[in-house]
DNA sequence: ATTAAAATTAAGGTATACCTTAAAAAAGGA
DNA sequence: TCCTTTTTTAAGGTATACCTTAATTTTAAT
């Protein structure tokens, strides 16, 4: 059985691993949680010995299977919770993140997939991300973040990242899955990027388009 | 903040406080965890240092008010649980509570506030317990246990421990909350008693009898 | 009042998951 | 290749919540 730190480290690594990151060092890790490296690495060595992922000094972390599987388990039940709050107690699409935090490592196997049946057995949550099946991993995405549109092209969003600020930016703005946006003009060097949405427009950094996944039209 | 360990010690004083018992030692707390009197004794003096609860050695263990709020915070948040768990996820009344026993860690105060509009704002769960209110604890219960029925007298049952094997034998006799039992014939010494419910003679023993509340009448 | 039993506490140990400080090893640019 | 920077690791420390063993204190029974 997992300890709950267990599980943030694998559930940390798995989603560093779908990110186009190809080298997971030890301080990526330390810095997204703010620990030391030296607590990683012991982490990163008990965790290797237990057989869920691969270290190689210099070379990085990966999840083997073992890993993947628990990570696979968190991220479903992430999404289920997220689904439910919104649908069931109200919460907003950007709110529902921090609570399904503490939330997917309650809760048995069997209630989560029970509640997967109540919420009507959705393919992906409110953010557009999938809710990944035990037996096959996700799909491969091959969706193309905002940044990456060239000037005049359109974009439908289809994903966004489980970002709190995002989402409530996005919400300020109306802007919802499924939604096109067209770019206007890019500004590669100042890292922001001119969009037009429902006949408005506005301008946003690499970092806002980076989190936003769809597809290009035209 | 309680860690999940300090919560259950203090739930656990709590309710053991409602019961009949006037004196709750180390010991006791001890053999309930299957814990060492030692590890009781220094959990339960940082839970006094912390304002928790009062410890006077050979005198037994109490809940200040402090304490009191959280313990009353913890079943309030089990039992919305358990009544979340039975109707909207097709939990059996005997399935919630080991289910419940971890979500109740889990989920903010807000959330289980949101479920408990959801379920419909019941004053007591599937087992009849009621759910404590923030402002004021449980309105003074004056039930009597169905041991303590003489023979020939009626008892309509109110409230059922939350015991899985009482739950299951209940559910198998299909004896439920509301319904009336008559005792037949009591055994003092040898710690059981007969009964009659819906047409049918059961045997039950003090144990059992003992975890049934409700009203005598007649 | 003595003494046996029960309850409590003192002292020191374990594992988990963090920490600091500082050394060592590898990588990468000039 | 040298040398600086980065990455990794070694050594020892903290707090939490358990543990064992062995005193000590209190209670209760004779």
């Amino acid at each position: 059985m997992l300890h709950k730190s267990e599980e943030d480290y694998i559930k940390f690594i798995y989603e560093a691993s779908t990110s186009n990151k190809t080298h997971l060092s030890l301080k990526d890790i330390a810095s997204y949680f703010s620990y030391r490296e030296q607590s990683v690495n012991e982490m990163i060595k008990k965790l290797q010995k237990k057989g869920y992922v691969k270290y190689l000094p210099y070379q990085g972390v990966t999840l083997l299977k073992k890993g993947e599987k628990e990570a696979i388990r968190m991220i479903r039940s992430h999404r289920i919770w997220e689904v439910f709050l919104e649908k069931y107690l109200g919460y907003s699409w950007e709110e529902v993140h921090q609570e399904a935090e503490h939330l997917e490592h309650a809760g048995s196997e069997k209630m989560i997939e029970k509640m997967y049946e109540l919420i009507g057995k959705p393919e992906t949550c409110q953010h557009g991300n999938p809710i990944p099946n035990y037996d096959a991993p996700f799909k491969a995405e091959h969706y193309i973040s905002l940044n990456k549109i060239e000037e005049d092209s359109s974009f439908k969003i289809i994903q966004v990242k489980d970002n709190q600020e995002l989402l409530k930016f996005l919400k300020i703005k109306g802007i919802k899955i499924n939604d096109t946006i067209k770019v206007i003009k890019q500004f590669p060097t100042l890292l922001q990027m001119e969009i037009e949405h429902n006949k408005s427009i506005h301008m946003i950094s690499y970092k806002t388009s980076q989190m936003m996944y769809g597809k290009r039209f035209n």
